[in-house]
DNA sequence: GTCTATAAGATGATAGAC
DNA sequence: GTCTATCATCTTATAGAC
């Protein structure tokens, strides 16, 4: 059983996935923990502090997911690949939730500053290490080289993102599985 | 000038592109659009109502521009997906606003049930749309035919509106452009 | 740490005057 | 149609007892 500070934020990481943030309140995670509202404000005083601590630590989870595939894949690249998209099969036991950092991006002029900064990191993180693995890629010869390996980068992301949230609304998470088949064949034939 | 009912129907959309459904209020409008939130009332009974009618007028707004393209363009299969292009490439001169569908998408889960279908029925739209083109492609052999039409479209419009959403996060509208290059180089050569 | 109690403000919505 | 006035409810947040 995870401490009360955890409890709240698996509560908020789950609630903000599935209604974004500006919908979510502190009774919602107070009814969700068992606890009362004015005890979560005892570890996060503010809504803004809340917001940032929860896409902090999402976002150092995945970053320690993504360096672990790498420290074991090693130069793999469509093992690599599969461990990246593997992140966002992960949504489709749980059809309501999409990733922490697509939902806040559909709000990200609301957001408090912090959880900008967070989320904008977060998609800093991401693009760097697929870009690394695509920069592998064009070393060996798995990937064609004719383009920029950032601007494929930026396009896996984006795609992935897409497919999760499109797929939510449409009720078809098949969008993503098809998604990755087309990146996937697109590296290798581009 | 709008009529009333007009002005609000634009304020509303602008404030929902750019802040998120759950975010705004009445009140926002009434600023914007310089009445009282009591008038607004008149007009939307419910805020349900007013985000129902909000996004059957963009779904029907867009549809209709991608009939205009249609009936010009032909069977120009690059012609038409640079019209359809374009309508993503508009957001570049205001950089707070995105896909109206592509925000809600974001918070599907609560919004209003008739907004969902009509959320629901604008990616319908979009899908069935460029299934068409890529169709016509395929016959006329610009785009290659080893996979289906609906899944390459579905791809297209998941990376766009992806693009959108992280290029706004990431204040890079580059990304967009970069993904339609992209997309039009796998369409190419897939 | 967690609770009760409470504050100050915003929200969606309605009634009724003009 | 648009207004003022008002309502019940929810929101984030704080004070202080246990």
């Amino acid at each position: 059983m995870p401490n009360t500070q955890d409890q709240i934020l698996d509560s908020a990481e789950r609630l903000i996935q599935s209604q974004g943030y500006s919908a979510i309140s502190y009774q919602d995670i107070s009814n969700q923990v068992g606890i009362r509202k004015a005890s979560i404000h005892y570890y996060f005083p503010s809504k803004e502090d809340l917001a940032a601590a929860v896409v902090k630590r999402y976002r150092l989870k995945l970053k320690e997911i993504m360096d672990a595939s790498m420290k074991t894949r090693k130069s793999d690249t469509w093992g690599l690949l599969d461990d990246y998209f593997a992140i966002y099969l992960s949504f489709e036991s749980e059809p309501e939730r999409i990733c922490l950092c697509g939902a806040l991006a559909g709000e990200y002029p609301v957001l408090p500053k912090k959880a900008q900064t967070e989320v904008d990191g977060f998609f800093y993180d991401h693009q760097v290490w697929i870009r690394h693995v695509i920069e592998m890629g064009q070393e060996n010869e798995m990937i064609a080289d004719d383009q920029k390996a950032d601007y494929l980068a930026g396009w896996v992301l984006s795609t992935l993102q897409g497919a999760l949230i499109v797929g939510r609304a449409t009720e078809s998470f098949d969008r993503v599985h098809e998604a990755q088949d087309m990146l996937r064949r697109a590296l290798k034939r581009l």
